[in-house]
DNA sequence: TGGGATTGCCTAAAAGCTTTAGGCAAGTCG
DNA sequence: CGACTTGCCTAAAGCTTTTAGGCAATCCCA
């Protein structure tokens, strides 16, 4: 019999792209192995379990999320950078949904911790450097930026604001207009 | 034997009591039998499927939230409004997780039109009645708002803020000054 | 180059969840 | 009181996860 020369980081890669064609909350052992043409309980040589997986699946989606905000914040300030690192976000979300609902999975702390997600909250704090804030500003817009990228990007994942107008693509770029605005006149407590 | 008296109600009632308790993914048709202390195949005669069983419990996480946020509405306008109604949305999400995450549940768009994810558009739209928008900005204002509450309180639930300083209810407040600065000082296009 | 050690995928099996089919008895109503 | 409806039951199939143990392919070294 031929082996399939499987690793644990060629499963990664095709559960993330099996990810993104079903939605990761279907990605399972079991549909994998198929997609190698091999027996379920060969994979558990290669991952401790399915958590294990859908971990693994997370920390790649995060580093690659991760990369692409550091190529696209390269030689930017203030709201072109604003702006790029938003795109990045939302364009990564939509050509890779199920990579994104992974890069969303939870972590436990100690994984979180050596994961990219600390490069994430490096960079939008880099982000602040362009606008005048001090902490704890700095911190309060950093959880702002956070959660407008995340929460519009799930809403629009969604469906939220499909056939309805005006269309997502204006409101999204109106709703960083209207986030420049306010990290520029952060108001004082 | 006696009867258990089983309804589709009673039944997402406990669903979302179960979800509150083990998070709503975990919730299941099974484990539910296993409360009422009756066979699985049992609960087929109430529900469809165990699709149904979530579906129940995401409109009625949607309900209670919508109640509650109606009520925190009455007599409030401009940024009281804007506070209250965000602080149910966290509130609700703090003290019912399972039935948060169930309000988030993907529904098809004919039940999402039926359910009170209606209401809630409506209220986050007259809650800007209390500032100078005009659409199409009112839409894009609504749209941020919605990113907002749940991006935050996504975030918070998943532990993101936790065990860091400034602690999360301040960031929540001070998000809420911005918004409303926002909200007050909208940027043209 | 041959043979031992390692590694990779296999079969087998248990346990849990979902869903369907068909049956019997408890409650309801004329 | 008998017939009908309804509610919960047993049975069973199909799927997923996970563990245990086995054989064969590959690697590596003498």
């Amino acid at each position: 019999m031929v082996r399939a020369g499987l690793t644990p980081e060629l499963l990664t890669r095709a559960g993330a792209e099996l990810a993104d064609e079903v939605g990761f909350d279907r990605v399972t052992v079991s549909e994998l192995a198929r997609r190698f043409d091999v027996k379920v309980a060969s994979l558990y040589s290669h991952l401790k379990n399915s958590q294990e997986l859908k971990t693994r699946i997370a920390l790649l989606a995060l580093e690659e999320l991760a990369d692409r905000a550091a190529d696209a914040l390269a030689g930017r300030a203030g709201k072109d950078a604003l702006t790029a690192f938003a795109d990045v976000y939302r364009d990564y979300a939509r050509t890779h949904p199920g990579r994104y609902a992974a890069a969303r999975f939870r972590l436990d702390p100690e994984t979180a911790a050596q994961s990219a997600g600390v490069r994430h909250a490096q960079m939008t704090r880099a982000i602040l450097r362009g606008y005048d804030l001090t902490e704890p500003d700095q911190t309060h817009a950093v959880r702002l930026l956070g959660s407008v990228f995340h929460g519009y990007v799930d809403l629009e994942l969604a469906g939220g604001f499909s056939h309805s107008s005006p269309d997502s693509e204006e409101s999204w770029a109106r709703i960083l207009d209207a986030l420049d605005a306010t990290l520029r006149n952060w108001p004082q407590a």
